[in-house]
RNA sequence: GGGCGCGUAGCUCAGCUGGUCAGAGCGCACGGUUCACAUCCGUGAGGUCGGGGGUUCGAGCCCCUCCGCGCCCACCA
């Protein structure tokens, strides 16, 4: 570390960098105790967390900074308390997104997938993958993720392609996975299936058209129909009224003709029908969606599919055959209305699904794919959480989870794409026989014909993202990692993909390793902008991390992230939070400045013993002691309880408002006298900086890491005996997290000591600023201090200093009666505070003053009275009265000492 | 149709198992160029903690209800 004088202002473009790659190169990423390292010791229980893996093509965005941020804090707070600590980075080949990506860029050449074919059409994207797929790991290391590298993992990897191979095979011999044709949501945009947590609705403006179902061989009789997608007429086989409906009664049973087409079909009666929407009948179109599918099934309805893979209208639609779904839309409206058969059209608020990825229109539509027979994995990971081997926080999302795997649907896990992972499934075209296997078939194992055909679809991309936990750890192979680090620690994530991801891991871990894959669930919410605004290009309101950080600095960003965000609930980020937190780095920076120049004039000093050294510990050094010891203890016990935004803000306004603000001003005087005071002074700042720097270091590491080099450095230079308790380890990032001690005698008093000082320092301040003193005159002052003289007198210097007092006329009596003309008078407790303003006062005022702090005094007294005589007293625990009871007289004594103040005035 | 979250100083938000918790940052007002920091220091104004009811000695914190935002799940044509 340069010794050079530290600059003014904490630069961290030239800081983080340097302090990454150094931690990178040193391998302090890597677990301590590594299961392939000679040395091993099986007994340790490690820290693992399995990072989500981010799309290898993607860019970095405020949500990869929140869990990279999140999960950063977790592990080096784990890694300092000397647990072997695992963090296993990744990234996942996002078949859709990362398909898209590719086919634009075809685009721009004029090109389609399907004109360079399969293989092609995979190199290109080996090759994007190639070019881009560094840039969100650089994006992710610039946040200071503490990640092992050395086992970075992508989802196309051979090892977690044999996983992905293993677990279907596996589901295929259980009976789990199983072939079909079946319902499903088609994306006509992406042309392929796509599952139903991949469909999004929203509500836009749309028509309800109603017509005529003209009963057949009749001119006249009709069943009036409502629908939102007419061009399903063309595939209707049924119309289904409510069986108790009067009003349909003489039609069950006979049949009316779709239009244009001329087929017949039937009138059905199912209780599925609401008699009160729309005309009370219902068309039945079992090819193009789910209820009407299901109800296909229960009257064994023919289902006839009108739509092609492009959601154009396919031999089955007549002469709309080859025209777009709304083209076909508009015309056969148009024909039904030549034909007499429409009644009326009105404005109506459609749920619309559409394609996550794609945003187009996604249609229901009835395809051959694979399955997942799900309900016997969710039952076992419900129970999984129904029994706490899963614990999610906060725990509201239990019941999310809860809800969505009672009710879930087999997933339809085949997708008609080309990068992802190939379903292994071959066909024989000599004997027809379906081939699953975990290595690639060379002839069929029934008739040995060699003309196997590999199923073409790939698995959606969730399938491999749930064996992630485990995939990267070996799994299937029984590996030394695999052993010793699964299952892992904590899952965290947004909540937003509870059910893509999370539940999904937890099924395929139950499934496959017999195992929960994570004991601990953390949930962060959405990062919205600074009024709650979703993030999005078309507002523009879309903040952009990497802008963040070269503006402002990594640990303000991650600071602003961690600090401002509680568990499962949503973040409004705005810039002028960063920048007061690039402000607290540089108070950081700042305060270990003051430290490390401190330290220089010490340098060389005696060693003292303990009872020197405690002989000479002033009441400013017990006292940032003792709230140095309940920080600890508060910042534990709020880690432990997932509190990591109220842990860090307790940090901040500690090492703020009460280090920077008060101890170091004081220490700036312990340390003007020198000698054995000036270095017992420079002990407690390395201290308490030290143990600041080490419970900061989570949440700001560059900044911490950098000064507490710079603090060591010259600690170590000055005197041998500046060494803090836990040790001045290599580096900060594996320092010792500071272990709290229990709560002493001596630290109350020293609380309670000390608030008196602050409280007489800031009555004299505000008084000052309230007659505009110029600050920096330095004025008389007489404390008459009653019972708490003595440590008036102790404090005296203190006192004079903060409050800016003349020093040499600062009288400390223990009573005092008689009263001077010209004087303000303050009264904190039971000490009084005679200033001697001379011109500056106004009897009147002074008056006004007094008597509006008798009023406030009066009106505690009176409160505290009320209530000490009421039940309170009785029903309340012994503490908490005696707290009230003591308040009261404090109130009193204030008070009396008002009313002689205002009798002698 | 279910389920959930939120509503606390002008703004954005903290407030653990109910007992000084009525707080922070920003903003605002006033005053500051002394050797850690103007990315700073000191002081101050500002809120019946959405409304109503209840439990309790005591409630932002628990229960009920109402109002207003937001989100998730769900097959209403």
């Amino acid at each position: 570390m340069p010794s050079s004088p530290l600059p003014k202002t904490y630069d961290f473009k030239s800081t983080e960098k340097r302090i990454y790659q150094w931690w990178e190169e040193h391998g302090y990423f890597k677990p301590s105790n590594d299961p392939n390292e000679p040395g091993f010791d099986p007994s340790f229980e490690p820290f693992v967390i399995s990072i989500p893996p981010p799309n290898v093509t993607g860019e970095l965005h405020l949500g990869h900074a929140m869990f990279v941020s999140m999960e950063d804090l977790m592990i080096r707070y784990h890694r300092m308390k000397g647990i072997p600590t695992l963090w296993v980075p990744g990234t996942d080949h996002a078949g859709i997104a990362t398909q898209l990506q590719i086919e634009k860029a075809l685009a721009k050449e004029g090109l389609t997938r399907e004109q360079i074919g399969r293989e092609e059409f995979l190199r290109r994207t080996w090759a994007w993958k190639e070019k881009y797929g560094g840039i969100i790991t650089q994006q992710i290391r610039r946040l200071g993720a503490s990640c092992d590298w050395t086992r970075e993992r992508f989802t196309l990897d051979p090892g977690l392609s044999r996983a992905v191979r293993e677990a279907f095979v596996r589901l295929w011999e259980k009976g789990l996975i199983y072939r079909g044709p079946r319902l499903i949501n088609w994306s006509p945009g992406l042309k392929t299936a796509v599952s139903d947590l991949e469909v999004e609705y929203s509500q836009e403006p749309g028509k309800l058209y109603y017509f005529k179902y003209m009963l057949a061989g009749s001119e006249s009789e009709f069943i009036p129909v409502a629908t939102t997608r007419p061009e399903t007429i063309l595939g209707d086989t049924a119309v289904a009224v409510h069986p108790e409906d009067p009003r349909f009664q003489q039609y069950v049973g006979r049949r009316v003709v779709v239009p244009i087409l001329g087929r017949e079909i039937p009138v059905i009666t199912d209780e599925y029908v609401d008699r009160e929407f729309g005309t009370g009948a219902l068309k039945i179109t079992p090819g193009h969606d789910p209820n009407d599918y299901a109800i296909g099934e229960r009257h064994n309805l023919p289902v006839i599919s009108v739509l092609d893979e492009a959601a154009r209208v396919n031999g089955n639609g007549g002469p709309y055959a080859g025209q777009d779904r709304f083209e076909a839309r508009n015309n056969l409206w148009e024909d039904m209305r030549s034909a007499g058969l429409v009644i009326k059209e009105e404005p109506y608020l459609l749920n619309i699904p559409r394609s996550q990825r794609g945003g187009e229109i996604v249609e229901p539509m009835i395809s051959t794919q694979w399955f997942v027979r799900i309900q016997p994995l969710a039952e076992a990971a419900l129970q999984a959480v129904r029994d706490g081997r899963v614990r999610i926080i906060p725990e509201r999302f239990t019941k999310v989870y809860y809800n969505w795997l009672e009710n879930i649907e087999d997933w339809c896990i085949s997708r008609q794409l080309w990068w992802g992972h190939r379903i292994p499934v071959w066909y024989c075209q000599a004997c027809g026989e379906v081939i699953v296997a975990r290595e690639d078939p060379t002839n069929c194992p029934k008739c040995g014909s060699e003309e196997l055909v590999q199923d073409p679809d790939v698995l959606d991309t969730w399938f491999s993202s749930g064996l992630w936990p485990f995939s990267t750890l070996g799994w299937p192979e029984e590996t030394p990692d695999y052993r010793y680090f699964y299952p892992t620690s904590v899952l965290e994530t947004g909540y937003d993909i509870l059910f893509f991801w999370v539940a999904r891991m937890i099924m395929d871990g139950l499934e496959f390793t017999g195992q929960v894959p994570f004991h601990t669930v953390y949930l962060h919410g959405l990062i919205r902008d600074e009024h709650g605004r979703k993030m999005s290009k078309t507002y523009g309101n879309v903040i952009d991390p990497l802008e963040v950080m070269d503006e402002l600095g990594t640990d303000a960003l991650r600071f602003t992230l961690l600090v401002g965000s509680t568990p499962g609930n949503d973040t409004n980020l705005s810039i002028d939070k960063v920048e007061a937190n690039r402000n607290f780095a540089n108070k950081i920076w700042n305060a270990g400045r003051f430290v490390v120049s401190a330290l220089n004039t010490v340098a060389g000093q005696a060693i003292l013993d303990k009872a020197e050294e405690a002989n000479l510990r002033t009441l400013a050094d017990a006292w940032i002691l003792a709230r140095l010891a309940e920080l600890e203890r508060d910042v534990e016990r709020l880690f432990q309880s997932h509190q990591y935004g109220e842990a860090g803000r307790q940090i901040y306004d500690f090492f703020w408002s009460e280090f920077a603000d008060w101890y170091v001003e004081i220490a700036k005087l312990q340390l003007a006298g020198g000698g054995a005071r000036a270095f017992a002074t420079a002990r407690h700042l390395v201290h308490v900086l030290d143990t600041s720097l080490r419970l900061l270091h989570p949440f700001t590491p560059f900044v911490t890491e950098e000064l507490w080099g710079h603090l060591k450095a010259t600690a170590q230079k000055a005197s041998p005996a500046l060494k803090p308790a836990p040790g001045w380890e290599e580096s900060l990032i594996c320092a010792r997290w500071p272990e709290p001690s229990q709560p002493a005698e001596w630290e109350t008093q020293a609380v309670a000591d000390f608030s008196l000082v602050m409280e007489i320092v800031r009555a004299i301040r505000n008084l000052r600023a309230e007659k505009n003193v110029p600050p920096g005159r330095r004025i008389p002052a007489m404390l008459v201090g009653g019972e708490r003289t003595e440590i008036l007198q102790q404090q005296a210097a203190t006192i004079a200093a903060l409050a800016q007092l003349d020093a040499q006329a600062l009288e400390i009596v223990e009573s005092q009666t008689e009263r001077v003309e010209g004087q303000v008078t303050l009264v904190v407790g039971s000490v009084e505070i005679y200033l001697p303003l001379g011109g500056l006062v106004d009897v009147a005022e002074e008056r006004a003053r007094l008597e509006k702090e008798l009023d406030e005094a009066e009106a505690q007294i009176s409160r505290l009275e009320g209530l000490l005589a009421g039940p309170f007293a009785e029903k309340a625990p012994a503490p908490v009265v005696q707290k009230e009871r003591e308040k009261l007289a404090n109130y009193r004594d204030t008070a009396d000492r008002l009313k002689a103040q205002l009798q002698s005035l």
